[in-house]
DNA sequence: TAAAAATGATCCTCATATAGGTCATTAAAG
DNA sequence: CTTTAATGACCTATATGAGGATCATTTTTA
């Protein structure tokens, strides 16, 4: 990359990023779900946006399917409205989680097995 | 960073967000499952990266389970490496959907029908 | 009905996540 | 073993996401 001085800096590289056909329904697909969810608890979205320490913007553009967003956001979000991608028992994702588990064998710790070592921050 | 003239006016306020229990783990467990997957279909990082249009660090983030990575990125990953969280055949949270989506009826189009839901219990 | 609240959309600025590089370490070939 | 590839960890510049206005509609409720 070169940068000479003077002669037009830096011209904007804008990296359009694109995603699959799969992304873009999933993301739609997890928006529409949160929205829903959140009308059902009649929750306004400036409600949600601050539990969640967001702002309405971004929640707007989460329910909106926006795949430009951080899944922390995402996650968080979806906890609160109460749609759960993984749960305690044995919900959506986690089966996947176990066919994969059983099969590989190697999770990350931090959701190995529970056993000893309390480790309940939070 | 020091900030001289004048009272420096912008003191960066450093917004740190914060994150459910739940929201880490569902992050890190994903981060697992994505990377268990590509291990087991024997692709580098840096391949699957290149076929998802990001960087090897990013991909290492992802597969982390860190929470500020657009959630765009994840699912491009995860569709990459086989990991689905929604299917057409009714896998995972595609189960929710329906549940939720015959509670309220208002779901992004896009998503929308595929017929009568068969719900066969994974 | 009128008033108030919620929403959707847009613009601007700032904070920061990402790309892309380096380097040390580890794993895989040869 | 030696060589090569893959990985993990770190750094910086910059492209861009997020916060925080504002305003026009739409929806609620009084």
């Amino acid at each position: 990359m070169v940068y000479i001085r003077n002669e037009c800096k830096v011209m904007p590289k804008s990296i359009t990023r694109t995603y699959s056909r799969y992304s873009r329904d999933a993301s739609s697909l997890l928006g529409g779900l949160i929205r829903a969810a959140r009308k059902e608890r009649k929750l306004t979205a400036q409600e949600v946006a601050d539990r969640a320490g967001i702002s309405r913007g971004l929640l707007q553009r989460i329910e909106k399917g926006d795949l430009k967003c951080e899944i922390g956001a995402v996650f968080e979000v979806a906890t609160i409205v109460g749609v759960k991608l993984f749960d305690a028992d044995e919900t959506t994702l986690t089966r996947h989680i176990r066919q994969t588990e059983d099969k590989l064998g190697l999770l990350p710790k931090s959701v190995r097995k529970k056993s000893k070592a309390v480790r309940d921050e939070f």
